[in-house]
This record gives C-alpha cells, structure tokens and sequence, in this order.
DNA sequence: ATGTGGTTCCATCAATTGATTGAATCGCAG
DNA sequence: CTGCGATTCAATCAATTGATGGAACCACAT
C-alpha cells in the first residue's frame, strides 16, 4: 500500500510529509541502523508515538524513504532522458553528467541512501528486502547503449553502474573528499563534474574494442 | 597505542587476531552502528567480556579494525607500485587495476569498511576520528601522475579518487549487482575489471584536455 | 602444592531503543 | 454546544546493547 507515501509526496507541509523529508536526510546520513526513530522525531520536534502513528514501525519508514527517493531519482532520469534525445553519445554522455551531478549534490541524501543499499548489510531477517525500481537497465536504454531496457549485454549493464557508481561517489564522499583537496563546495562540485567527464567521455565515445583486453 | 595491533597483526591464530580477523568482516558487512559485540563474540565462539578484555569498547575495536585494513592496504598499494614502475602509462593502470581488483575481491570487507568511512557519519561525538593514513597522494606518485606526494592538484586528487572509488564499488556491490546481471563470481570479477580498464585507461592515455570542457 | 599472572565466562547493570497505551487536544460538522 | 474522528503527547514496556565485576580456570615457574 503505497498511498500513504502518495499522500505523503503530494503534501509535503503534512505531517507525514514533513517527518519523511526528514527521515530521507537522516537514514541517509546514519544508515539504517544508525539511525534512531527518536533522532527523526527530535529534529522534526515531534514524539516518537506520533512518527509511529504515520508511518508504522522503523522499516516501514524506511521501506517509505527508499520508495520515496526512488521516485524523485526515477522522474530526474526521464527528464534527463528528454533533455539528452536524438543528441550524440559525447554530448549525452556530458550533459547527463552535468544534469545528474547538479541534482545529486542536490538532494544528497538520494546518493547517500542508494550506495548505503547497494553496500551495507541489514540485521534484519526480511522486512526490508521490498521491491524497489532498478534503473540501471533503463539508463543503458536511454544513452543508446541498448535497444530496449530487457536484454541489456551485462557488459553494458557493468559500465553504466561504474558511470552512476562514480557521480554518487563524488557527491556521498564530499565530507571526506573535500578537505582532501581543500576546495569550497561549488568549487567542488564543478571540478567533479569535469572529472568524470575526463574518466567517462573518452571511454565511450573514443574506444576501440578494450573489454578484451 | 599501537602495539595490541600489531601484536593482533603478527600471531592472527592469537585470541586477539582471531576477534581482529571476525570483526574485520562483520564490521565491513554492518558497518558500526550495524554491527553489535555480540555478534563478534558469538562468531568467534567467545563471551562478550573476552572481547571487551582484549580490545577495550567497541569504538576502541573498530579504530583496530580500520587501522588494521588500511595497513594491508598500504602494503598491497607498496607491491603493486613496485609490480609498475617504470612501465608507460597505459600498462602502469591496466596492471594495477588487475593486482588492485583481484586483491580487494579477495579482501572485500577492505573496501566495505572504506567506502563505510567515506560515505557514512556515527553518532559518536568524537572518539572514532582518529588518524588513518590517506593513500591517495601516493597513488597520484605513484601513477606519474606528480612528482611527490605533497602538493598534488586537486584535479589529480579528485581522478585518482574517481578510479579507487570505481574499483571499490564493483567490490562492494557484488551482491547487488551480481544478481542483476546475473554472472557467476568468477566472470564478475573479470567484467568488473575489463568495465575497469574499458573506462579508465582511454581517459588517463588518449586525453587531450577534456578538463576545461 | 602453591602461588601468580593471564585468560575466560557467568551474571548483571545502566542506558538506549523500538514500540504501545491511554489520556489529552484539535478541527469541525451537526 | 455536542460529539466524533483524527492527531499528538506523556508515560511506560520489553528487548537490545555496551560494558563491568568477580569467580573460575589455565599454564607454568618456584
């Protein structure tokens, strides 16, 4: 039953609008077990009872954050697709980038909580192994890599996880990386997008066969 | 006080090196807020107050933890630039992309517990911000990408990072990803690696100032 | 055997955490 | 105003979790 999540978009001054917009931020940056309903609660300066009331129990709000950024970070991509249509694989490979950076530095907490999937574990048994939306398939359709999102070569499906792999790298690491390079955020932000068109455009676009090599 | 780790570190058969070696792994699979004493001991088949007497509190284990991982790192990272040097670009990237993937395949909770400390925060006010080396100007020297490792660009600092963070990420992805296009161990890794050279080697060889695009 | 230092486990504690109950409170239609 | 459903909170629980004290155990030198 997804409606109470529905609801929960489409107004997000209601209360359960307002605690998901929180929880997104906060599992984000603590994980799942990290975090504590009553960190949530605290920061949207509501009881504990009351973020039960609206959203059930731990996972539940969890399941709700993971769906919820799902959508955001699905609808993002289809923009993106409009925008790129019909244009040649370096320049959709450069605006894509471009387009996809801006909006993860954006809404961090959607990289933050697709990487805490893809790589930390849960203790719990099941409850949290919902069905959630894999894109990965869909953005090789949309950059021209595959006819249709079925049958995508797992070569293909390979480089573009390396490709969103990398941006979600950049924009999860930034506490880490930024005082590395000693740069301020904007800075940041631009020379990461140029790094990863330095990495990715050539590849595509300039290659001769290297996969066996 | 570094000595109980490399005590731990020299005699893993001792009781110290066996929790060390345990909680590595469930460390790297949890993370720290997902992963509890108890969980250690039981796989260890100790009681908790041996863990507690051989490594103090938790924060005090996972410090061991990650100093431990990242000296095995930097051991590896010592071997494969001896493996490299002297070589032309080209070969120095494809061979440490090799030595780097298979080593890190080998030693997965290496990568998890990197990507855990880039990418997540604690809820500890201090006590887990303690020194860990930083490897990334060295690798920048030791690629021929400066000349040492005090006063590497941040456009160096941030390529270097684009392909560490690659590698680790098909590492810790594995069971993720794994599944979605559906291969076995082995013929992952090998992708993994091939995806690898297929997107790093033509952007650090063939470039010709794609930064200022 | 006796003592000694090092090691291990059982029992237990205090704090944290997820979750619930029941009593207010609020908005508002009748 | 009255009533009623929806919402919120204070109080509280049970389970988990990090941590400790003390008794037992073990190897081994004296």
């Amino acid at each position: 039953m997804a409606s109470a999540l529905e609801k929960a978009r489409k107004d997000p001054e209601s209360m359960k609008g307002k605690i998901l917009t929180v929880a997104r931020r906060i599992f984000g940056e603590y994980g799942f077990h990290g975090t504590t309903t009553r960190m949530i609660a605290l920061e949207v300066g509501i009881d504990i009872s009351t973020l039960h009331y609206h959203w059930g129990e731990k996972g539940d709000l969890y399941e709700a954050v993971v769906l919820d950024i799902s959508k955001d970070l699905g609808q993002e991509l289809i923009k993106v697709e409009k925008r790129i249509h019909g244009l040649p694989l370096q320049d959709r490979l450069a605006i894509s980038i471009d387009l996809m950076t801006d909006y993860l530095f954006a809404h961090p907490e959607i990289s933050n909580l697709i990487l805490f999937r893809y790589f930390g574990k849960t203790r719990e048994e099941a409850g949290l192994d919902f069905k959630v939306p894999e894109f990965t398939a869909d953005i090789a359709r949309s950059m021209g890599l595959a006819k249709d999102r079925k049958n995508v070569p797992p070569d293909v499906m390979m480089k573009v996880l390396g490709v969103m792999n990398s941006i979600h790298s950049f924009v999860c690491g930034e506490n880490f990386f930024r005082p590395m390079v000693n740069l301020d955020r904007g800075t940041y932000i631009d020379m990461a997008k140029n790094t990863l068109k330095f990495i990715h455009i050539p590849a595509f676009t300039q290659n001769t066969d290297l996969t066996g090599a």
